[in-house]
DNA sequence: GGTTAGCAGTCGGCGTCGTGGAGTGCTAAT
DNA sequence: ATTAGCACTCCACGACGCCGACTGCTAACC
């Protein structure tokens, strides 16, 4: 039971829901009469008015000045996330568009990201972002030396989940694609399936022994640390045009801003990594995030991949005058999807 | 010789070059008083005044209103480009920035892309773009292939100049790891250093035999030919931030539209590609583009790379009004930085 | 007590007006 | 060809006033 539930009556509630809909549809202040008329509410604007008021006491609507309609607050949109959340599945269309954007890249899992995160922002009209699967332990699946010339070799590595990583390779002496070869052959053997750690554990011992392969090994251990280190992977975002286009950016300085806070790594970061918890959607509103640059926008992510093993983030940012309902439902749904093409790479069909 | 050296004298010349170097600075049109006082011309303003007209005439600048100063006209522009394209270097500590910011990513080509996007915006305060170079036939290098589960491996495709694809690639029948390692160097052995076309001809004879190498050729050949289509492989776009802080996009619209050509791929893609030629950085001006997305933006970009093997494309894009100077030296520095590391992928040191 | 009609009062949005000042174009003199 | 002088243009900006939308309050009503 949430704070909203004890604090309003069952009238109260509808009438805050209202507000919050019809604020998220039009984005101008809602005004008593305005309520009446729309939903057929069985009281006066004057008695609407009194609740208003009441409800502008509790914190949850403001007013931008005072002979105005109300305007939601952040706990305004928390209880309408709350009463709404159960509504659950997209429309037929949605999820069609999702299917025809995906398949295509079926194999590719940087392409489910990327077309996850256009399929999204064309929906919401916000912005989408979308990281590709990545495990929470790198582990190397198995390695690969490709000559580029005498000192100097590309090394490939693939980990859990057909992620790739490259780098390349300086050596001290020279070394042909068939020595380099044969060295891939070797590591393979030793070292498939384990981790930075496990690696770090397992090949001192014979430290000293072969130039080129400590060489290798070095930069393998780093690219696995690099992996586990840095949150996110990945990142396709998508739809910052759509988001501009809502009422709230018409004001140059708005505008830089979601741009800026679009562009800033860090600001998203902390609410990817962090706050993508449980299994189910997510929706961080406003002030919720604890961040300043946050204050003004909402975000709606989930986690999809196989836990334990391989995750990856989708979600939207926008205003926190957003369409939750839509917002929530078509993350949940591609949140889903996603999960089960990251399902079929690990056991047979 | 330009058109503009036939038609305008030495001091309209200075005049004109003034006009769209106080422009530039300024974002105000300017008035001839400014420029009087400014550069210490040895004429009055009266005398400036009809040269301005006289360079309206012409066409090379033009009027927000009757009684306003003048604004430079993309001719204008040319002319300014033309007149101070030989200033060659950028500064010291440009050049001390590109180096720390690319040398960290040394052994990483999307690295050196990303990090030059991101240095070169934050000189020109414009947007800038950086791809990955590209061959203009891909060639296979080597391939490998990963067991993911019995009826599926993850294609891995090196080409030229340490680029990668990935692709997951589903059989008929379960196959182990050892049978797929046996394959990759089968088909090493015979398909390295071919094209798409080169592919074709060679495998069409053996078409048959192998199930599973079928499947394995047809998505390598499918993803050669994705890689000459695609005009312009990976892009890093950096700094709309820092275009939308410029003067011209006060206006949210102007800032929305801004946002949407640099979020279509199209728009850019053309430019980048077709006009790219010759060694040398190159300058489109306004509507030198031919497209009307374009009219109000200028690029600067220049090929990197070695010629007939691999290419990249580096350049920025912001609104006519910009610092020509600044973003032509920086972009040539950035493109021979560039080659330079391209080149040391292909050549013993 | 909760609800409602009526009404005075508030405030933003918008168009009008007027003014100051920057800058031009023209003319006539040098 | 250059320049001083001057009348004229046009924008930017603040003041003003009005309209209309909405509220808050009071008093009546169920």
């Amino acid at each position: 039971m949430t704070t909203a539930t004890v604090q309003l009556n069952e009238r109260r509630q509808s009438l805050l829901e209202f507000i919050v809909g019809d604020y998220i549809q039009t984005a101008v202040p809602v005004a008593s009469q305005q309520i009446a008329k729309r939903h057929r509410l069985r009281v006066s604007p004057a008695t609407i008015r009194n609740d208003m008021a009441e409800l502008e006491e509790l914190g949850y609507i403001s007013r931008p000045h005072a002979s105005a309609g109300g305007v939601p607050a952040d706990a305004a949109y928390r209880f309408y996330v709350e009463r709404v959340a159960p509504r659950p599945r997209p429309s037929r269309r949605f999820e069609a568009r999702v299917r025809s954007a995906i398949e295509p890249e079926a194999g590719d899992p940087e392409g489910w990201a990327r077309g996850a995160a256009a399929v999204l922002s064309d929906a919401v009209l916000n912005v989408a972002i979308a990281t590709t699967p990545r495990a929470s332990h790198a582990r190397i699946k198995q390695l690969q030396l490709v000559h580029l010339h005498d000192r100097q070799a590309l090394l490939v590595l693939v980990m859990q989940e057909a992620r790739l990583r490259q780098h390349i390779v300086p050596f001290g002496e020279a070394i042909s694609q068939d020595e380099l070869t044969g060295l891939a052959v070797r590591l393979n053997a030793t070292l498939s399936g384990l981790s930075a750690a496990d690696v770090r554990r397992v090949w001192e011992p014979v430290l000293g022994y072969d130039a080129v392969a400590d060489a290798v090994v070095a930069e393998l251990t780093r690219l696995l640390d690099e992996e586990e280190r840095e949150g996110l992977a990945h990142r396709y975002t998508e739809g910052l045009g759509h988001m501009l286009s809502q009422p709230e950016f018409q004001s140059a300085v708005s505008a830089r801003e979601a741009v800026e806070v679009v562009e800033d790594d860090s600001t998203l970061r902390g609410v990817l990594s962090e706050r993508a918890g449980a299994g189910s959607v997510q929706v961080i509103i406003g002030g919720e995030s604890h961040s300043q640059q946050l204050r003004r926008y909402s975000v709606v992510i989930a986690r999809y991949g196989t836990p334990g093993q391989a995750m990856g983030v989708i979600g939207i940012l926008g205003p926190t005058r957003m369409d939750y309902v839509r917002a929530i439902s078509s993350v949940r749904y591609l949140a889903d999807f996603l999960s089960g093409l990251v399902g079929a790479l690990e056991e047979a069909p």
